[in-house]
DNA sequence: TTATTTTAGTACCATTTGGTACATTAATTA
DNA sequence: TAATTAATGTACCAAATGGTACTAAAATAA
């Protein structure tokens, strides 16, 4: 018994944690800006050591991938869920415009969304990381994409616009609000934009 | 005779080019982004020592102010100088998307609007600067609602949608297509979303 | 105990940042 | 010619940046 207990390792025993400075760091860039926040600042906020954080992610642009698969993991990803839900297509619309733009004030999240910050400065960042944007993006349209086509077969799609397309649209409107929001604009009147905006879809 | 000549001023002579040092500043901000290019890259670029850049424009927010503004005088106002003209409200709807999403080979500007970027980042500029943004803002919303108030007296603006909603509407749309445009995305599928995003209001 | 392994953080590196003190140069006026 | 005025740029400032050399500490294994 016991095998998959994990034997004590050799040396010095690990305090870092590098949850927390991954929660430190995706708050900061989220909040502030990628290119905004210094390694100096993450450290001294998450209280580790230059030396620790650049022995567990190496160099800035390992610490932002790190941020942001961790951001798909733990905000991007849950929110994208309901695009599997069985809800109809103008519901799970409803849902997606709600999310994004009503206030919610037993979550305390920053406005806007990090991966929408660093799509808009990627070419400023590290190669790692403007790899890992891509690749993210890419997977979030075609989720889009795979939520249209199933609705279009159950013929839940009411346009004649194609799943790619629309997939694109959603997305690119997405955005904007998330934008908007970032930039301090008013709740309701991004929630307006954006509805109008996807009416063209129903 | 001779009033209007400019007697030649007391002591040395300048040699600063203010309109050198816009111009080169404004590109680099609208290329690479306001928070990302530093006094000592502009000076480099236009050839300026610093003392004289700081002594033209005090400091860094004196510098984006200039900048800002000469952008909208040389850029922008241009620009929307359509909506003053005759032409039916769709006309200037068409006119807009393909000026903004076509490609133009004749002039070679920076993808996307400085504009743009910098209310992207507004929170981390200086007050003066942040304060011309929201400024100039204000004035293109106006010039947009103004342009739908007077189409729509003319019977030429079809949907019921209010004017002030209309002018967000489209600012947000526009901006948006120019963001994606600086993001490094496709003309043709920027073009396409716009014109989508556009047709509620014909 | 001693050797080995692994982590920890202090104290540094060169470079860049926004910003300025100050001596120099080039013009006009007396 | 000498005094005045106003522009010029070199050479600096402290602070911050991304990144690292190096030694001390804390565990296990021999």
């Amino acid at each position: 018994m016991n095998r998959g207990a994990i034997k004590t390792p050799r040396g010095r025993p690990k305090t870092l944690n590098r949850d927390h400075i991954l929660d430190v760091a995706m708050l900061a860039y989220w909040q502030i800006g990628t290119r905004d926040v210094s390694i100096n600042e993450i450290c001294r906020k998450a209280n580790v050591s230059k030396p620790g954080l650049y022995r567990e992610f190496g160099n800035e642009d390992g610490l932002m991938t790190a941020v942001l698969l961790a951001y798909l993991k733990k905000v991007l990803i849950p929110l994208l869920a309901i695009l599997q839900s069985d809800r109809s297509f103008g519901e799970v619309l409803d849902e997606l415009t709600s999310f994004i733009a009503e206030e919610r004030p037993e979550q305390r999240m920053p406005k806007g969304c990090l991966m929408v910050k660093m799509r808009e400065s990627k070419m400023l960042l590290g190669e790692d990381t403007q790899e890992q944007i891509t690749k993210s993006h890419k997977r979030i349209l075609t989720m889009y994409e795979t939520w249209i086509q199933r609705c279009k077969d159950k013929g839940d799609f009411p346009s004649d616009i194609t799943p790619a397309f629309a997939a694109i649209y959603i997305d690119a409107q997405l955005t904007n609000a998330l934008a908007q929001l970032a930039r301090g604009e008013e709740r309701a009147m991004v929630k307006s934009v954006l509805e109008t905006s996807l009416s063209v879809l129903r």
